[in-house]
DNA sequence: TCTGGGGTCCTAGGACCC
DNA sequence: TCTGGGGTCCTAGGACCC
């Protein structure tokens, strides 16, 4: 039998999570996003294949949202609660498949190891598992390690499955560009566009060298196997320990003042601790991150003398930090990332270096 | 036209030590 | 006066993902 790495991935789950209580819904175009209200500050989380139709997708600012969509669309707040309780019902159901390990990577997807000469029969039975379970729908990728799997996914939307290994990548992926593969993003596709590669095939006959030089030895290696679909292959149920949490606001109205500055941070921080104390975790580092009015970000941190378990220290530190920031330009971000001593776990499992895990 | 909130990991460069 | 090589730690910033 040979090993097989799965992806699983809900079709636009909050849409389908939302229409799923409301099933008056079912059929319209649905935005979720923010507070639900499309003329504040704020974005779409997700919306239903019925929006898409006009446009509208994840990320988009709910005002150009609330333009395009036509008169009978629905605009919701999110709630993470309900969506985390779905999540874990979705897991909870994969996790009961015969002979599968799952990693979880986000609300919404995640990886399937599994032992089998029928990966299109476990696929079928975790689509199966998680309907029954939640009444929702996913699609599934099969490949020969992580990458391949999690690319072979959108060829399976919505609602099928797909198969992709060493057979067949150049077939499907190698004429395509470079932007669609896990963890190029638009910068990277122009650096390698520098280069003269836009194809995955010219990213795969590479030198390795050049890349090396453009993106050091750790990137270079990585992005060059990765025109090949190479990847991890473990997949690795250990649980999820966060390194760090962060709070942060975009404001309806600027901040204009260091005294309200001065407030936020301290909410802020005191909230950001507050999900470190949860775990017991002791704080090693704050950082701020702020956006200035015209559309100017940026982060800093300041290592603490010794980690810390008090709350007043972290926030004296954030306070600190915010006195360094420039009293006369107009604050419309602010977020405060508080750093916790590093989990104990053994770290011999190769990480895929494809940031960000919610 | 207006751009969220939650994360992780990598790299460059400076400080400092031997 | 000119100036090694190696290592670690730290800060800042960049990039990407969901």
């Amino acid at each position: 039998m040979a090993e097989w790495v799965l992806h699983v991935d809900m079709d636009q789950f909050i849409a389908a999570v939302e229409v799923l209580r409301r099933p008056e819904l079912a059929g319209r175009p649905v935005i979720v996003g923010g507070r639900g209200d499309p003329t504040e500050r704020a974005v779409v989380s997700t919306a239903s294949y019925e929006a898409r139709a006009y446009g509208i997708g994840s990320g988009m600012p709910l005002k150009i949202a609330a333009r395009k969509a036509p008169e009978d669309a629905v605009f919701l707040p999110v709630d993470h609660e309900e969506y985390e309780r779905a999540s874990d019902a979705v897991m909870s159901a994969l996790r009961g498949l015969p002979g599968v390990v799952v990693e979880v990577l986000g609300w919404d997807e995640c990886f399937l190891g599994v032992s089998t000469d029928d990966p299109e029969g476990v696929a079928r039975a975790a689509q199966a598992a998680v309907r029954e379970a939640t009444a929702l729908h996913c699609s599934v990728g099969i490949g020969d390690n992580k990458v391949r799997a999690k690319i072979a996914t959108e060829f399976g939307k919505p609602r099928g499955l797909f198969r992709l290994t060493s057979d067949n990548w150049f077939e499907v992926m190698g004429e395509r560009g470079t932007r669609e593969l896990w963890g190029i993003g638009p910068k990277v596709q122009k650096r390698l566009a520098g280069h003269g590669i836009t194809t995955v095939r010219e990213l795969a006959d590479a030198d390795d060298q050049e890349l090396i030089a453009e993106f050091g030895p750790r990137m270079g290696v990585w992005y060059h196997g990765l025109g090949s679909g190479l990847g991890p292959t473990e997949v690795d149920d250990t649980p999820w320990v966060a390194r760090s949490h962060s709070r942060e606001t975009t404001y309806q109205q600027n901040l204009t003042t260091p005294e309200q500055v001065e407030a936020a941070l301290r909410e802020l921080a005191g909230q950001a601790f507050d999900d470190c104390a949860k775990e017991g975790r002791a704080v090693v580092r704050v950082h701020l991150k702020v956006r200035y009015a015209p559309f100017d970000t940026r982060t800093f941190g300041h290592k603490l003398p010794a980690p810390t378990t008090r709350r007043d220290e972290v926030v004296a530190e954030a306070v600190r930090l915010g006195a360094t920031l420039d009293p006369a330009r107009e604050v419309r971000l602010l977020g405060v990332r508080a750093e916790m001593t590093p989990p104990d776990t053994p770290g011999t499992v190769e990480r895929t270096p494809v940031r960000g895990r919610l």
